[in-house]
DNA sequence: GAATACATTGTTGTGCACATCATCGCGCAG
DNA sequence: CTGCGCGATGATGTGCACAACAATGTATTC
């Protein structure tokens, strides 16, 4: 083999947790659109083990509602509708603002050099947009917000329904139904108000910013699509 | 094939539906109680099936929280100290309320016969008190008032960390820290209040006093405990 | 007598072969 | 040409044997 440096040795759990994550990562950054079907074999086959690991993943996700498995046909990507959608933001909007009141914490040095280097992406991301960097750079913002509260069962519930909209909303920009640079140009402004709001700590208007463009932007995206989906 | 005339053809699905729930509801209940090895072999047996199905189970509830399992050493139910129960604890009030304001929607008949018999079931309760039946009256009392949103998303976290607090503070009726008898006639003022409510029409008094009872009787449970936990 | 090394035991994790299922395409009858 | 039946194909689901691991008890050595 060639260097295998890094592979220190993997416990079970922590090959699980790569794989999950892995896994979960590409279905949010679109790598693996709604409707696309996974192999499990070739997946086993990449991460280097067999399938019996590799479906404890799956059963995972599946529970998350990122994934569906059908007996006999295979592992699918979930797809979701408007109104299903409709009703998880709606839920998201309150969960936002629910982060500025329950068990807030103000960002300690590390958590707002962070948000410094976010502050930096975006602002870059104006001038050289990307997709897929785009749809990363808005994940790891909205994971960063999350750590302003010490709630940890919100933090959870948060990210979970982060996971299973954002893909959707990623779609609509890769179809071109919304405008990337419009949407580059609104998160960047976001991430300031934010920032803003965060400096003079103020965490529950920093929770009321983040909550009307999770609003706004779901808005826009509806506006976006045609009649039917 | 010999008679199997309940068994109807099971799918691989509702089979582990059905294991899911079973298990899941031993758990919450208090049939396991937090702390117990669960046997991977013994319940497969039970359920006449292998590990593997069943794995799938225990691997959905771990996801859930509710399981944890560790190689080599056994499958455990969890348990959860004070501190975390209580962020969960907030953060379920809030969405209780919201169940009250998030896509509502009027009893039907049916929902509506529903109550009317857990009524009579809280009532035969305060005369007739036991643990488990009271643990099962409180849930099904629980999921009778989540079909008062068509907030889907909403149902399903709700539901979820109703299962994961219901059996700790259950415990706390158990090891006799709170009165059964106390519990059983706030929770008969509970149903009667909320279906008063319901009788008018106005969701939102119903969620609020949901809202109210859930904060007290948690702190009825905090104040019930000793020190330590 | 105490501490340590080691074998034993019982558990979850893994790999593989096979069962079961849904789909597709081919062949045949009408 | 069309419709139907059915077998081939490839996917997930299942069962079993074994590996990896942690805990416990025991023997051995200092």
């Amino acid at each position: 083999m060639n260097f295998e440096i890094t592979d220190v040795t993997q416990s079970a759990r922590d090959r699980f947790e790569r794989m999950y994550q892995e896994i979960r990562n590409r279905i949010c950054l679109l790598d693996y659109a709604p409707g696309t079907r996974l192999s499990e074999e070739a997946l086993a086959a990449e991460f280097g083990t067999s399938r019996t690991p590799l479906r404890r993943v799956l059963v995972r996700l599946e529970g998350e509602g990122l994934l569906q498995s059908v007996h006999g046909v295979g592992t699918f990507v979930t797809d979701v509708e408007i109104e299903e959608l409709a009703q998880t933001y709606r839920l998201r909007l309150e969960l936002a603002e629910l982060t500025g009141k329950l068990d807030p914490v103000a960002p300690d040095e590390e958590l707002w050099a962070d948000f410094l280097r976010l502050a930096d992406r975006s602002h870059a991301m104006v001038a050289d947009p990307d997709p897929r960097r785009f749809a990363q750079l808005n994940m790891d913002f909205f994971l960063a917000l999350l750590r302003l509260t010490a709630n940890e069962p919100l933090r959870e519930v948060s990210e979970r329904l982060y996971f299973q909209t954002t893909r959707i909303w990623l779609k609509s920009v890769f179809a071109s139904r919304i405008d990337l640079i419009d949407e580059v140009d609104v998160f960047c402004r976001e991430v300031d108000d934010i920032l803003r709001a965060l400096k003079i700590g103020d965490l529950h208007a920093a929770a009321l910013i983040q909550r009307a463009h999770i609003s706004m932007s779901f808005e826009r995206m509806r506006k976006g699509i045609p009649a039917q989906m």
